[in-house]
DNA sequence: TCTGGGGTCCTAGGACCC
DNA sequence: TCTGGGGTCCTAGGACCC
């Protein structure tokens, strides 16, 4: 069996721990930028507020009070995600975290009765520790305990757990179940579905394995697998990323150059910070630029450049100077720039780095790298105090909307760090 | 006026090889 | 004028996830 544990409403969650006169609210978190709806309550669910909605079409319902808006705050969201997921490993063999509010739990070895009620002890558990109420699926593939949590979080009786693990709930579970809420089956795949003729999870299963296989891919055959309870998605093998990205959207939009040249240096600083933090270097570095899309009136531009390096780099230096150096490819006068960002990959452990055969810069290339570890070393203490001189001064978060922000009430050094910079 | 950020996997088609 | 066949590797872009 697997069990997906499932934070509700994890962001929204989140706020509520330390504001409880939020309970029982229509509460949604905002993207950055307080751009667009990433979490919300219940109750601002049952208001029919979607998931994505710009702020802007919801302002005035937050304006009036009805609907409470909160910036968002990874900080504080990373903070008790770690809380929650420390407890799950803790009391299980093994946990897959899946991802900020996700984790799987690998059961085996565990009778079922002793499943069940690991599971309701678990859920009690982190809500105890926490404050975070969580929903788990159980079922004998990860897909159907995909769907498992749903109806977990979606039906009180179930006390938080929901297990598939009979052929009858199965088939009951699937019947109930849009196809587009199967895990796997995005928006263009269920249109097409649609367009067939399937409208639940259970009409998918029905048709033969034969009829996916000819009209869509191995991935959706994998997924009529699953949900047929033959496990076929395995356990992420827990590699390093293959990429990093930093990127943002600015709050206004950008013309020229220089401050292009800034911004695209702080998100390249970032990137390499992250290379050196998993202890790896990247022999690529791509820097892309984004125009607003949004603007049906104005000349659309989305270019981006990738540069490779001879040797693998995580100096700050040496990252952001390519970042720029693609960046000055690109970039073209006249467009108004309303998203920009560095993604690093081609990536390679640190130790495992292959030198040129002419490396005519492998002095500069170690003098860079221990320069790079200082800054760390200082900037761990003094948050963004050493940065190259193409940076912006500040955070290149600074400056992006964030007018409804919790405080940080989990890491209080951080935020007292950030008021000083 | 205002519309997020960071990832992974799959596949078609081109480049290249013999 | 006529211009093969079969294989691998790489990459860009699309679809998906949260």
């Amino acid at each position: 069996m697997y069990a997906l544990v499932d934070c509700n409403n994890f962001f929204v969650s989140c706020e509520r721990v330390f504001r409880p006169q939020l309970e029982g609210k229509p509460v949604v978190v905002l993207s950055n930028n307080d751009g667009c709806v990433v979490s919300r309550s219940n109750e601002s669910k049952a208001m029919g507020i979607k998931m994505g909605t710009p702020f802007f079409q919801i302002k005035t319902l937050c304006d009036s009070g009805r609907v409470i808006a909160c910036s968002s705050n990874y900080a504080l969201y990373g903070d008790m995600s770690s809380r929650v997921m420390t407890i799950l490993s803790d009391s299980v063999p093994k946990i897959e975290v899946y991802s900020i509010d996700e984790a799987f739990l690998d059961l085996k070895g565990l009778d079922y009765n002793e499943i069940l009620s690991l599971c309701r002890a678990l859920a009690g558990k982190v809500f105890k520790c926490v404050g975070i109420p969580v929903s788990i699926g159980l079922a004998p593939t990860r897909t159907l305990a995909k769907v498992a949590s749903h109806f977990a979080k979606k039906y009180r009786a179930y006390n938080g757990v929901c297990a598939i693990d009979n052929d009858a709930k199965r088939i009951k579970a699937l019947s109930l179940t849009p196809i587009g809420d199967v895990w796997g089956i995005g928006r263009k795949l269920a249109s097409k579905l649609v367009e067939r003729g399937i409208s639940t999870a259970l009409d998918f299963a029905e048709r033969p394995q034969s009829w996916v296989q000819e009209n869509f891919n191995i991935t959706s055959v994998r997924t009529w697998e699953e949900l047929h309870g033959t496990a076929c998605i395995e356990y992420e093998k827990y590699g390093r990323r293959k990429s990093i990205c930093t990127s943002r959207s600015f709050a206004e939009m950008v013309t020229d150059e220089d401050e292009l040249v800034a911004k695209v240096s702080d998100f390249a600083a970032s990137c390499a910070k992250k290379l050196r933090k998993e202890g790896s270097a990247a022999y690529q570095i791509t820097t892309f630029l984004y125009t607003n899309r949004f603007r049906d009136d104005m000349e659309q531009y989305f270019p981006s450049a990738t540069v490779r390096v001879p040797v693998a780099a995580s100096s700050t230096q040496e990252v952001v100077s390519e970042a720029v150096r693609a960046l000055k490819i690109i970039y073209r006068p006249g467009y108004s720039y309303k998203k920009a960002g560095v993604i690093v990959d081609d990536l390679v452990m640190a130790g495992q780095i292959q030198s040129a055969m002419f490396d005519f810069d492998e002095k500069l290339r170690s003098r860079q790298d221990r320069l790079s570890e200082l800054m760390d070393k200082v900037n761990s203490e003094n948050s963004g105090l050493l940065r190259l001189a193409t940076q912006n001064p500040g955070h290149y978060s600074d400056g992006i909307r964030c007018e409804h922000r919790s405080r940080l009430y989990t890491t209080s050094m951080d935020d007292i760090i950030q008021v000083k910079a």
